[in-house]
DNA sequence: TGTACATCAGTGAACGCGCGTTCACTGATGTAC
DNA sequence: TGTACATCAGTGAACGCGCGTTCACTGATGTAC
C-alpha cells in the first residue's frame, strides 16, 4: 500500500492529535503509545517511524495543546472577547468535565513539572506567551505589571479547575469554580 | 525473627509515611511499590500483608500528606500566625525545591482526579478541612463566604506553585511566586 | 497501452524489563512446660 | 532455670501482564520501460 504525497505527515500529525487528547485525559505517565496508536487507527509498530521516543511524543503533544488553547485564546480576543469571558469559559462545567480537549496546564502541570528539560523549556514558552495574550485583556494591557498579574490570575483558574475535577461532589465542584471566578474577577479589577 | 509488639503496626505507618513523600516526589502511577518499599528498607514482598493494592497504599498515604498538611497549619494558627504568613510559607522556594515533603495538591492533584471514587472522598473532605482552617485566618473568620474566599486563595497558592515549578529558570520562577504572595494578600484583604 | 519492478507506510511478532501481586519458606524471639 | 516449640514479620522467587522499542516483512500503488 503506498501512499499519496503528504500521506506519512497527516499520519503524524494525526497520532500528534490523538496523544495530545489521550496525555490530558490519563496523564503522561499513565498514557501508553500502544493506546495512543489503538485511538489513532494503528498498531503500536507504526509508532517509531514517526518519533524517536515517547519524551519526543509527550514534548509535541503537549507543545500542540498548548498551541491549541493559544490559538482559541487569540481567536476569542479577536473577536472583542473581555477576561470576564475568558474566566467564565475557563472556570465552566463543561471545561471541567472535559479534560482531554481542555487546558493542558489544569490536567498535567505537576506532571510537566517531572518532564525532560526541554519539555520543560517548551512549556515556559507557551506559558509566556499565554500569559501575554491574557495580560493584553488587562487594564494597563501588556505591561510587566499586569503579566503578573494575569499570571496569578492564570494560576487560580488552574488551581481552581484541578480542585473543582478532583472533588467528587458536583455541587462543591460547581462552588468552587464560582468562588474562583469571583476571586478572579476581583484580581482583574486592579 | 519474631518481633516486639506493635512493631508490625510501626512498619505499616513507616511504610506510608515514605510512600508519601515517593508519590510527591515522582507521581502516583509513575512511583512503584518495589521502589517505596526499598526507600522503607524493605522487599517488596512485605508489601501484601501490610496493604490490599497499591491504590490502598495510595489512599493512605495521601491522607497522611493531607493530615500533615492540616496540622502545621493548625500548629502556625495555634502560635498566632497571619495568614500573610501561610502565603509566604507555602510560595516559597523551599517549598518548590522540595515537592516530596510539600503540599500533595500542588504535586498531585490532577492525578487525585483520576483516583477511585474513595480516595477523592478522602480529598474532599482533607480539602474541605484545609480550607476551614485557612478560612479562619481570613477577616469574618469561618464563615460560608470567606471559605468561598479562602477556596480561591489555596487555588491560586496551588496553580502558582506548579506554575513556578514546571518552569526551568529560576529567576522566572521566583517572580512567579513573588507575584502569586501579591495576588493572595489582595484576595485576602476583603 | 501493458507489464515488471521499486517504494515505503504500516503490520505483527518478538525483545528485555519492571510492574503489581502471590506464596512457600525463614529464622529470631516469646511462650509453655 | 533450661529446653522444645509456636509465632509471624519479612524474604525472595515466581506469576502474568503491559510497557517502550525493534525489525523482518507485507502489499498497494507510482514509475520505468
Amino acid at each position: 500500500m503506498r501512499f499519496e504525497k503528504g500521506h506519512k505527515a497527516a499520519t503524524r500529525r494525526h497520532i500528534i492529535d490523538v496523544a495530545s487528547k489521550c496525555i490530558r485525559q490519563d496523564g503522561i505517565s499513565a498514557a501508553g503509545i500502544a493506546g495512543i496508536m489503538g485511538e489513532a487507527g494503528l498498531t503500536k509498530g507504526a509508532f517509531s517511524p514517526h518519533f524517536e521516543s515517547k519524551d519526543a511524543l509527550v514534548r509535541e503533544a503537549l507543545a500542540s495543546a498548548l498551541s491549541d488553547q493559544q490559538h482559541r485564546l487569540d481567536e476569542d480576543r479577536r473577536t472583542g472577547l473581555a477576561l470576564e469571558g475568558a474566566i467564565r469559559r475557563y472556570l465552566n462545567r463543561a471545561h471541567l468535565e472535559d479534560p482531554a480537549n481542555g487546558c493542558p496546564s489544569a490536567a498535567l502541570l505537576p506532571e510537566v513539572a517531572r518532564q525532560p528539560l526541554s519539555t520543560r523549556q517548551d512549556y515556559e514558552k507557551a506559558l509566556r506567551s499565554y500569559v501575554s495574550s491574557l495580560a493584553a485583556l488587562l487594564p494597563g494591557a501588556d505591561s510587566a505589571a499586569s503579566r503578573r498579574r494575569a499570571t496569578a490570575i492564570f494560576g487560580l483558574m488552574v488551581g481552581t479547575l484541578q480542585f473543582a475535577r478532583a472533588v467528587p461532589d458536583t455541587i462543591q465542584a460547581e462552588q468552587i469554580l464560582e468562588g474562583g471566578v469571583e476571586a478572579a474577577l476581583q484580581l482583574a479589577r486592579v
